[in-house]
DNA sequence: CACATATACTTGTGTTGTCCTATATACCTC
DNA sequence: GAGGTATATAGGACAACACAAGTATATGTG
């Protein structure tokens, strides 16, 4: 029930209609902690004002469609404080990626490098992505923008460990891979030291 | 549909009934990258099953219930060497504790520290079995192994990095609260030294 | 003027995953 | 011999979530 105290946690900020909700809250702000499906946001908001926790009021628009715009009522501000209040226990650890290398034993060496390549690639993009985040949203003094950038810090702070342990991986597996590479002709041995512009393998 | 190429990649391994499934996969080696409920897993393997990547027998036994023993198909194999070759991109984040915290501005200082701390007792107990498992399972030049050590490693990876995250975020909130809270009387400033027994703010 | 786009919401449907319960056998312990 | 534990499987109910399509209106663009 995640998804209904996100809802409930956005309209103590502020008053908004379904669509604010998808738009500028889960497609930005929550992007890195939630996101949610705009059909479920609407139902979740029926359900939630059923429950009492919102209340809807329509304004009307001239030239735009009619906005239904929930805003937060007091239950539904005391149960987001119950509920932030609460220690859950740690949800059960899920990595689809960490699932596919545990069993990609069959994959020769270079589909498995190719793999580990493709997503050190793909966890750059969201690093990058981060950090432009900490770098526009990352200002301000109050409660909340403290909190927000602690958020965005605690994402970065993971990926840049997922970077950090796919070099690692990449590195071993390559060497493994070299290992029992058939050796290409001449080269079991080197008779020359490497040239300055190649790379060693190890510090 | 991470769960049923999990069954497929541990029915490579070695043939296993449903309950095998449940209680020496899923409770033990796929603890730190999937979880799945035992009804699941049965259905689960009658669909594959259907679908022709396992087959199934039988086992009568005296002492105990009869088992249906599932082998992974010449199919079963193809399917799993497809799926691990195959780049997807990465999977929305989600994480109900960061959204706790992005909703707890609500909270008085202390029980947001309380939170936090609690978190980080429980992530703390997490990496600590996680090394246990890594001293214990990790171990093994195969293939296998050596992919199986890597999963465990990147959420030792990331379990290291959520705890740093935690600290800081501990050390920074405690310090906001303390500069925000009344000066209990005669404290603003210290007359004396701390007593050798008492802890200093930082190292 | 046709068409795409942005706004704003609704309905249907399927999949995944969880929980609870039921069934059955055999062992072990009090 | 009563009750708990381990083995082994199966079913219903349901919540969460995702995907897809449909309904409107107004604006901008070629």
């Amino acid at each position: 029930m995640s998804l209904d105290h996100a809802i409930l946690g956005f309209l103590r900020e502020q008053p908004a209609s379904g669509y604010d909700l998808k738009t500028l809250c889960f497609d930005h702000d929550a992007q890195h902690f939630w996101t949610a499906d705009q059909a479920q946001i609407y139902r979740t908001l029926e359900r939630l004002q059923r429950a009492g926790f919102v209340s809807a009021r329509v304004r009307r628009q001239r030239s735009r469609p009619d906005r239904t715009v929930y805003s937060l009522t007091q239950a539904g501000s005391e149960e987001l404080d119950r509920w932030t209040a609460t220690v859950t226990p740690l949800p059960p650890l899920r990595d689809p990626f960490l699932m596919q290398l545990r069993f990609a034993a069959g994959l020769p060496d270079d589909d498995l490098l190719a793999l580990l390549r493709a997503r050190r690639i793909a966890v750059q993009a969201r690093l990058d992505a981060l950090r432009d985040r900490v770098s526009t949203e990352g200002r301000g003094g109050t409660r909340e923008a403290v909190l927000h950038r602690l958020t965005l810090e605690s994402v970065v702070a993971t990926t840049r460990a997922t970077i950090d342990w796919l070099d690692d991986s990449i590195d071993l597996l390559s060497a493994l891979a070299e290992q029992s590479r058939p050796a290409p002709a001449g080269s079991q041995r080197r008779l020359f030291a490497p040239r300055p512009d190649e790379k060693g393998s190890t510090p």
